[in-house]
Formats: C-alpha cells, sequence, structure tokens
RNA sequence: GGGCGCUUAGCUCAGCGGUAGAGCAUCGCCUUCACACGGCGAGGGUCGUAGGUUCAAGCCCUACAGCGCCCA
C-alpha cells in the first residue's frame, strides 16, 4: 500500500473527489496481480469470461462501456465470492473497416491507393496503424476499472489466433464443409468486396419508382410490358416471365422477345414461383445475374447468366449502350432510351426494399462470383441441441427464439472477403485450377504437383476469426491448462445485436472443434440510446466517449448507472440527470464514511462478531437490515438481475444506513456510555465495510479508497489490504425479531415527523417544551425498549424537549394538540399557541378518509365467504389483524377530531365501533378561484370525452355505411381521435398546473378541494399501508 | 408477410397473482457541527383499450390499438 501513500489516511475531503480517488487504483491492481485468473490452480472452481473483441481501430462507446461494466461486475463480484476468476480481454481486426480507415488516411496524406503500394507494404502500413491506435481501447478500459486479465491479451491477427483459423479452415475443408462455388452474392461496390447475409441492412420503404417498358416480340406481332424499380438491368433480362395460369398470356410463352437496346432475343417463360398475377402486368423481367429470386429462375429455366454491372458499381461492356456509366446514371439513361424508342409505359411510385452495406452504407448489388462458403447446417445442429438440452441458456430467456429461429433457417456462410487486411486464405491454385487447402504454405499442388502456386489472394470473413474467440485465445490447438481450466467459459455477455454474428457463430465453432458449448449463460443485454431514446451511432453524431463521462460524474457514478438501468428487456435511455443521481451515491457513501471516521476515535478493530457487539436495539435493527440487503443482493446477482442488485444496496446505504442508523447512532457515539458506544461504533465499521464489499463489483475505485481508510483508522490488520482480497458478504438468516421490534420506534418518529412537516413547525423548534408530549403504546415490549433508553433516539430524531410514555390505549386527553396513530401506539403533541386548528383537523381527516377507505375494502373482501375460504389462511389472518388495527386508528382519529371541535364530551378510550362519515365533511367555503379552476377542469375532461363519443360514433356509422372504405377511413378516425385525446389530456394537466399553482398559498382552500375528490381520497388511503410494509 | 418486445406518477423506468414502487422533476420547511452531490415532510397513478380466468389481476389468457426491434 505504501505504493500508495494512503496508509496513514485517516481523514476525508469534505466531498467526494472521483479524478483524484480513480487515478490512483488501477495500476496498484493490475501490479499486484489481482486481474490474473490462474490457470494451474484447480483447487477453486472458475468463472470465465472473455471479451467480446471490439474492433481494434474503433474506440469504445457507452455500449462497450456497458459490456465492460457488467462483465466486471460479474468478475469482481465471483472473485470476492472466492472463485478462480479469468477475464480475457482483446480485440479484432475488423477487415472492411480497418482497411477502409487505412485506405483514407493513404489517400488523404500522400494521394495513394493500396493498390500504388501493393499488399505487402500496405500491410505493414495497416500493422502501424493498429499499433499507433490499438492501445486506446485498453486505456479506456482500464479507466473504467476493468479487471481484465491483461497478461492474456489477444488480437484476432495474432500469430496465434492465425494458426488456429488456419487449422480450422482446412479442417472444415476436409470435412467437406467449407466449399468454393460460383454464386449470387451481395456485393458491394464501395468496399469492393463479397459480403455475408448478415452485414446487409435491409431498408423497408425506400422511395421508388416502378417503371414499365414494353419488350418488343421478335416475331414483330406486338409487345409484353414489364415493370421494374432497376431499369439498368434490363441490359441484363435474359427472359421474361409469366404466370403458368394466366391466360392473359397462354399463348406467349415459349415466344421470344427482342431486346430494344441489345438486339438480343430471349424466351418468355412460365414460371409459377416468381411471378405474382396480380402484381402490375403479371410479367416480369428477369435478370439472373443481378437479381437473387432471378438467380433462381435463371437456374431453373436454363437461362443465359449476363452480368451488366462490374464490381465497381459501374455498367460492363455487355451494358452496350451504357457500358462504363454509373449504375444509378445508366438507370436514368436507360429510361431515357426507351422512352425515345417509344417504349416506355408509365411509372407509378413504389416503396421498395434495399439491402445497404453494414460499414458504407452503399446500395448493395447482388454480383456472381467464385467464393468461399461454410456448409452451415451441419454446424447448426448440434448448436441447436445444446441450447435445447439447456447446455446453454439464454438471458432473459425470450432471446431463445431469436436464436433457434435463425439457426434453424440458416443459410450458407460466404466466408471469402476481396481485402488484404485480414487472414489470407490457405488455398493455392496451379495453373491448371487445381486448388490446395493446406496449414503451411504448400511447395507443389496437391492434384498435378506442380511447382508454381499462387495463393487465393482474398481473406477471411473477420467474423470467421472472432467466432473462435473463446478457444482460440486459450491456446487452441494446443491442449492447453488455460483451455482445461477456463473452457467452457461461465458466461458470454454482450448486446442482443450481436447475437448471430458472435453468439451463434462462436457456439458452432466450439461445439464442433472442441466438442462443448463455448459458454453456459448467454447474457443479452440491451441496446445503450442517448437521452431521448435514439440509437447512437456515428452518423448521428450522438455517440458518447465513456470518457467523457468519467471524467465529468466519475467512473464509478457511470458504472452505478449502467448497471442500475440495466433491466432485463428494455433499451436503457442514458440521461445525464441520472448519472448526477448516483455520483451523489458516491458522494453519499464518502460521507458517511467521513462521518464514522470523526466518531472512531480510539476504536480498534478486533474482529469480533458484530452482533455480540450490538447494544441497542437500533444496532441489531441495522444489522438485520444489512443482511436483508446482502440477501437481496446476492440472489439478483446470481439471476443476473444487475439493476436489482444495485438498487438493493442503494436503498440500503442511502435510505437505512445513512437516513435512520448514523442518525439513531449518534446516541451512542456522542453520548457518555462507553459500552454502547463501542457497540455502535463496531456495528458502523461493520455496516460500511460489508456496504463497501457488497459496492465494489459495481463502483471498484470509491470502494478501494474507503476501505483502505477506514481500515487504517481502526487498526483492522486482520482484513487483507486490498478490498479486491476481501470475501463477499454471504447471505444468510435474518434477525427478523430485531427487525420488527424496532419498528414502533421509527414508527414514532415518523409520525412526529409527519405532524411537524404538515403543521409547518419547523425541526429547531422542539415539541414538548412548555407542555409534555405524550406516547401510549400497548405491548409492554415496547414500552420497555422505548423506556431502556429507545425515547431519547426519538428525542433525539424528532426533537423533542419533554416526552412522558404511557403503557395504555391512548394518551391522555389534551385540549391543543396534533394526533398521531399507528400500529400499537398513539401520540399526541400538544401544541398550545402553535396549533393551526383547522390544519390539524384537515390533517385528522386525511387520515381518517384513508382509514376509512382502507377498512371498507377490507371489510368487503372479509365478508365474501369464499375469500375466507379459499384465500390462504396467512393471507386471511392478515387482513384481520390489519382490520382490527385500522378500527383502532379510527376510533382514536375520531376522538381526538372531536375533543377539537369542541364535541368530545363522550370521549371514548377504547376501541369500539363508531361510524365515521365515509368521506370527511368538505371545507364549505373553498375560494372561488379554485372553484372554478376545478370546474374548469371537469369541463375540459367533459369535452373531451364527448369529442371521443362522437368521433367514435361517426366511426360505427362510416363503417356500416361503406364497407369497402371502411379500412381506410377506420384509421384516420383513430388517428383524429388519438390527437384528439392527446391534446385534450394535455388541456387537463395545464389546467390542473395552473389550479395547483393558484392553490398552493391558500392550503385550507386546497385540502377542502381535495377531500371532495374520493378518488384522491380514496387514494391517499393506501399511504400508511405502504410505509408500515417499508417497516 | 413472419416473429419478438414495449405501453405503469410530469419524465425515465422497476414490479409480473394477495394493500401500486424508484430515480429525477414538483410543492412546503430547514445553511441541525458526515453530506445543499444534503435533511425532513407532502402532492402526483381507474398500471394502452375491450373481454375472460381467479376468492383475488399492472401481473395469467384472448382480441384490438399505438410504438419499437429483428427476420424474410
Amino acid at each position: 500500500m505504501e505504493e500508495n501513500g494512503t496508509t496513514s489516511r485517516t481523514e476525508l475531503a469534505k466531498g467526494y473527489e472521483h479524478q483524484e480517488v480513480e487515478a490512483r487504483w488501477y495500476a496498484f491492481w493490475k501490479g499486484r496481480g489481482y486481474f490474473h485468473g490462474d490457470e494451474h490452480d484447480r483447487s477453486r472452481p472458475a468463472f470465465s469470461i472473455v471479451l467480446p473483441p471490439p474492433n481494434v481501430t474503433g474506440s469504445l462507446h457507452l455500449g462497450h462501456a456497458l459490456t465492460a461494466t457488467l462483465q466486471d461486475v460479474l468478475i469482481r463480484w465471483k472473485k470476492l465470492s472466492g472463485y478462480n476468476t479469468m477475464w480475457l480481454p482483446g480485440t479484432d481486426h475488423a477487415g472492411i473497416a480497418t482497411q477502409m480507415v487505412v485506405e483514407k488516411e493513404l489517400k488523404k496524406t500522400e494521394k495513394k491507393s493500396r493498390h500504388d503500394l501493393g499488399r505487402a507494404e500496405f500491410l505493414k502500413r495497416v500493422w502501424a496503424w493498429k499499433e499507433q491506435y490499438g492501445s486506446r481501447i485498453g486505456q479506456q478500459h482500464q479507466a473504467l476499472g476493468a479487471a481484465l486479465d491483461w497478461e492474456r491479451e489477444r488480437f484476432t491477427m495474432d500469430e496465434g489466433l492465425s494458426r488456429a483459423v488456419r487449422e480450422v479452415f482446412v479442417r472444415l475443408h476436409e470435412e467437406g464443409l467449407i466449399y468454393r462455388e460460383k454464386k449470387l452474392i451481395n456485393w458491394c461496390p464501395d468496399c469492393r468486396t463479397a459480403l455475408s447475409d448478415l452485414e446487409v441492412e435491409h431498408e423497408e420503404g425506400h422511395p421508388g419508382e416502378l417503371w414499365s417498358f414494353a419488350y418488343p416480340l421478335a416475331s414483330g406481332t406486338g409487345e409484353i410490358v414489364v415493370a421494374t424499380t432497376r431499369p439498368e438491368t434490363m441490359l441484363g433480362d435474359t427472359a421474361v416471365a409469366v404466370h403458368p395460369d394466366d391466360e392473359r398470356y397462354l399463348g406467349l410463352v415459349g415466344q421470344k422477345v427482342r431486346h430494344p437496346l441489345s438486339g438480343r432475343e430471349f424466351p418468355i417463360v412460365a414460371d409459377a414461383v416468381l411471378v405474382d398475377m396480380a402484381f402490375g402486368t403479371g410479367a416480369v423481367k428477369v435478370t439472373p445475374a443481378h437479381d437473387f429470386n432471378d438467380f433462381e429462375v435463371g437456374k431453373r429455366h436454363g437461362l443465359e447468366f449476363l452480368t451488366v454491372i462490374g464490381p465497381d458499381g459501374k455498367m460492363t461492356a455487355a451494358a452496350g449502350p451504357v457500358a462504363g456509366l454509373d449504375r444509378f446514371e445508366a438507370r436514368r439513361e436507360v429510361k431515357r432510351l426507351l422512352e425515345e424508342r417509344g417504349l416506355a409505359r408509365g411509372s407509378k411510385p413504389n416503396p421498395m426494399a434495399l439491402g445497404r452495406c453494414q460499414r458504407s452504407q452503399t446500395v448493395l448489388e447482388p454480383l456472381l462470383s467464385d467464393q468461399w462458403y461454410v456448409k452451415i447446417a451441419p454446424l447448426a445442429k448440434p448448436a441447436i441441441e445444446a441450447v435445447e438440452q439447456g447446455r446453454t441458456k439464454f438471458v432473459p430467456e425470450q432471446w431463445t427464439n431469436t436464436y433457434m429461429a435463425w439457426m434453424r433457417d440458416i443459410h450458407d456462410w460466404c466466408i471469402s472477403r476481396q481485402l488484404w487486411w485480414g487472414h489470407q486464405i490457405p488455398a493455392w491454385y496451379c495453373q491448371d485450377g487445381h486448388v490446395t487447402v493446406a496449414r503451411e504454405t504448400p511447395r507443389a499442388c496437391s492434384t498435378c504437383g506442380a511447382a508454381a502456386l499462387r495463393q487465393d489472394e482474398d481473406v477471411l470473413d473477420t467474423w470467421f476469426s472472432s467466432g473462435l474467440w473463446p478457444f482460440s485465445t486459450m491456446g487452441w490447438p494446443d491442449r492447453t491448462d488455460t483451455l482445461r481450466t477456463f473452457y467452457p467459459t461461465s458466461v458470454m455477455e454482450t448486446g442482443h445485436d450481436i447475437i448471430f454474428f458472435w453468439v451463434a457463430r462462436m457456439m458452432m465453432m466450439g461445439l464442433h472443434f472442441m466438442g462443448e458449448v463455448p459458454f453456459r449463460t448467454v447474457y443479452l443485454h440491451p441496446m445503450v440510446r442517448d437521452g431521448k431514446g435514439q440509437k447512437m451511432s456515428k452518423t448521428k453524431g450522438n455517440v458518447i466517449d465513456p470518457l467523457e463521462i468519467t471524467g465529468r460524474y466519475g467512473a464509478d457514478a457511470l458504472r452505478f448507472t449502467l448497471a442500475a438501468l440495466t433491466a432485463q428487456g428494455r433499451d436503457i435511455k442514458l440521461a445525464n440527470e441520472r448519472i448526477e443521481g448516483y455520483r451523489a451515491f458516491a458522494n453519499k457513501l464518502w460521507n458517511a464514511s467521513r462521518f464514522a471516521l470523526m466518531n472512531l476515535t480510539g476504536y480498534l478493530e478486533r474482529g469480533g462478531d458484530p452482533a455480540a457487539a450490538a447494544r441497542t436495539a437500533a444496532d441489531r435493527w441495522i444489522l438485520a437490515r444489512l443482511q436483508v440487503a446482502v440477501n437481496g443482493t446476492v440472489e439478483a446477482l446470481e439471476a443476473l438481475r444487475f439493476n436489482d442488485a444495485a438498487n438493493t444496496v442503494y436503498h440500503f446505504v442511502w435510505h437505512e444506513l445513512c437516513d435512520w442508523y448514523v442518525e439513531l447512532a449518534k446516541e451512542a457515539l456522542y453520548g457518555e456510555d462507553p459500552v454502547q458506544k463501542a457497540g455502535a461504533q463496531a456495528v458502523l465499521v461493520h455496516c460500511l465495510k460489508t456496504s463497501y464489499l457488497l459496492l465494489h463489483p459495481f463502483m471498484p475505485f470509491i470502494t478501494e479508497e474507503l476501505w483502505h481508510v477506514l481500515r487504517a483508522q481502526v487498526r483492522a490488520e486482520a482484513w487483507p489490504d486490498s478490498i479486491m482480497a476481501g470475501r463477499y458478504p454471504a447471505p444468510g438468516p435474518v434477525d427478523e425479531a430485531a427487525d420488527r421490534a424496532f419498528s414502533p420506534v421509527l414508527g414514532i418518529i415518523d409520525a412526529l415527523r409527519n405532524i411537524r412537516g404538515e403543521m409547518g413547525i419547523p425541526f429547531k423548534v422542539a415539541l414538548g417544551r412548555a407542555t409534555p408530549l405524550h406516547v401510549a403504546v400497548t405491548d409492554p415490549a415496547v414500552h420497555r425498549l422505548l423506556t431502556s433508553g429507545e425515547e431519547r433516539r426519538v428525542a433525539r430524531l424528532a426533537n423533542v424537549e419533554q416526552l412522558v410514555l404511557h403503557l395504555a390505549a391512548a394518551t391522555p386527553h389534551a385540549p391543543q394538540s396534533a394526533v398521531a396513530v399507528g400500529a400499537g401506539f398513539e401520540v399526541r403533541v400538544p401544541l398550545a399557541g402553535v396549533i393551526d386548528l383547522a390544519a390539524e383537523t384537515a390533517r385528522i381527516d386525511k387520515e381518517l378518509a384513508k382509514v376509512a377507505a382502507d377498512l371498507t375494502l377490507l371489510e368487503k373482501k372479509l365478508s365474501n365467504p369464499s375469500f375466507v375460504e379459499r384465500a390462504p389462511a396467512e393471507v386471511v389472518a392478515k387482513d384481520r389483524a390489519r382490520v382490527e388495527e385500522l378500527r383502532d386508528a379510527r376510533v382514536k382519529l375520531t376522538n381526538h377530531r372531536a375533543m377539537m371541535t369542541g364535541t368530545d364530551n363522550q370521549r371514548e378510550d377504547s376501541p369500539m365501533e363508531t361510524t365515521p362519515p365515509a368521506v370527511p365533511p368538505a371545507d364549505p367555503a373553498p375560494t372561488t378561484m379554485v372553484e372554478k379552476a376545478e370546474q374548469a377542469v371537469e369541463k375540459v375532461q367533459e369535452k373531451v370525452q364527448e369529442a371521443v363519443k362522437a368521433v367514435q360514433a361517426a366511426e360505427k356509422a362510416v363503417e356500416k355505411k361503406a364497407k369497402p372504405a371502411v379500412a381506410k377511413a377506420r384509421k384516420a378516425v383513430k388517428k383524429a381521435v388519438a390527437s384528439g385525446k392527446k391534446a385534450g389530456r394535455a388541456a387537463v394537466a395545464r389546467v390542473r398546473k395552473a389550479v395547483k399553482k393558484a392553490t398552493a398559498k391558500k392550503k385550507p382552500a386546497r385540502r377542502a378541494a381535495r377531500k371532495a375528490a374520493p378518488r384522491k381520497a380514496a387514494k391517499a388511503a393506501r399511504k400508511p399501508a405502504r410505509k408500515a410494509k417499508k417497516k
């Protein structure tokens, strides 16, 4: 620890400064080897993750930050839980993207193309680029605190991984699962390479034009009209197809048409698969070399495959009059030429589907070419079975379906790319065209023995190498200890957009080459969007560098935010306010620790059982709550419910430890009793230490910092000198009795605070000053608890000067006072001279309304015989107990109210049936302003209702009368209704706001107005129950 | 065209069979010696619509509507 100079630090800055703290710890952890997984250690269970490799030339965005965070949470949690953890980092070479970046740079700085440099020289440049920029991702991961095993960092183009790639290629080829064939593929004219189906982005509804023209019959006796969205392809047409059942064209099938621009003649064929009789003219032009559907037609009918668009997106020589033109220019030119010849037959707008290149967004061109393919069905089968058998599970579960659907409908995988950057295909050709596939450069053709060999110029799809990632990174094809210890990995954690690219392919490759699934669990996290819900993308310019956020709010705050927002099944909208909130949380933890340090002088940690050190009910209570938090956190982590885990700790630290216990403990910490003081200190230290450990996976930096400071303060030599070497808190039984026993104290304090708040008595004005405040409790145990010291805590937290305790059902009669009733207690605050009778009456009425509503509901429920018979006994019992409680409260509150309004002659002290008004009487004189506003709201609401009804009626009428037009009309009407409703709601909301503002200054009036609304009263009625439940 | 997801407080979202929750925002009070990156209190929801199952339904089932994503 000396390397950090924090050994003796036991004082903290007033606020948490993340920059200062975060700068300190990464090197410390790394230097101590905490990130390294030991492949020789088989004594502990292993927990391993391979980081899905980001693109080496990219930089991390928030999606990566989420990946890093969730994986780090798992790794750190498992490490603290005693596992031999290993998290393997690395990057992939991103063939297309990287090559494009370097080519662009080359063009800019040297005005050269890669062809000017030649392959070898160009690759040198790419490597240089990789060396220069490849480290950025590593730095970003470090800034995020990711506990990555850097000793195992890999890159898909490393020697070892390249060897794995060749091995896989050769083996698959030997097994007949890799083949080379001339087929139609998706070609990007911009990247000048073939793509796999997965790299195609489909765009729907692109505004297009369905343009019709006529092919003259070769016989010269007529024409056949076809329509197309791509007129330029007509130069490659080698047939016209019609439906065999189409009577319009019966006589034409078998005849020929003459191409008006090239003069070629080709047949009219009948094809039931391709042709939809109802669409357009029912006749379709067929371009087998430039359309996937037409390609099949071409094969079925033995048509000519005529390529008229080249790899550069320009028309080839075969395109005759438009040869050399760009395909889009050619489109205009073809139309012009056909119009000139009088063959144009009109056009209409037609939304069309487009395929675009994932990288360059260029419209793809189907192109006929020789490519390498993986025959995928035999690989997919085991990958399907593995999931069916549950050997790999998806979380959230619904992704199983997506995976299965894709796997079952999988197409052969085009793996060759016309690039230079990547793994060059280990296939060689001799002059006779024989193919030799080999692990090492062969000396001679395996078929004819010819020595002159030329290696295939193409490289493999990047995903071909990253599909091997879970085992190629661990030394495969060698049988290494790393593989033995850490394969299969425990979890694959990545975005659901990558399920096919990585997950599916890793599954297939892992099963095929390792004989076992590559991961036990696949956790697919949601997409990170910006605050407005938009997908982050470079083109939109809303991509955020995680380092920007960590710089501003701290890595811990960002990590915690991401974890807290990662609920299963919904995208994350990351808003700055949210991150600010969790930065505040870090600050809260910091200051709770600061408070502790200030009050731990002289305390030495001896490692005893905190439960034994606990002296007071408050001590035992917080320990119980802590155990609840530990159990909840671990349970959530086990289920990969990151948000639940984060929120559980958050709630404990802020709302139980800080809001309650720190305040409660002051009684003992500032008090004279050394034993109680030591007890509170021990409990506080234990709670903080446990909180640090719970939080460490989420907030590694601040917890490590505070761990050291607290450890030094209490001289806890038994604690390891890094939190990373600590043990994660273990789930265990909760001291329910301690939790329950203390709740009356919390309830009484709550009640007093409520009176204060509602009556507008500032905290600094002590309660029970002139005359004492009264608290009555019915349970002797609670009475004992309070007399044995807890009443002093009540007094401190509610600022009470004199408090008289009664073991009784009710407090003594006092004329001007405020009363609150809870489960088993009643408090009475005399407020002579201070009390606002109207305010107190209103407050009591509010309470009464809640009680009455709750009671009505419960009584109705209990009077239903089938409920009593069929519902579980404990549910019924609980409701009965609650009814008793509510009746008691109703009596007390009614008495109190009667007393205040001067009609309390027959006050009752024992619970018995009284019948308070179900709805408390409203203040008879609300201000006219409020009245008017409320009426306005109602009117607007009525109007909206009327409008909606009217539209609906109209809708029905329309439906009845005009059946054919119904669909269209309905849509329009509904839209109108929706927008009308929306506008109406907005108007109501505005008026409501205005009312609120207007009434804000006139409290009694506002209250009265509220009373008038029974729904609100009913809602209010549920409130105390909720509070009680929380306790 | 097929599939999946979403619709809960002003906003962003949890909850998924037993009394509607969080964070932010709002309103009132408080510069109380851990924290104004704060404390205390309060208001705000017929849980998209219509049916059904159940003693009991945001929660399960069916249909519909709107939004989003994936695949063809």
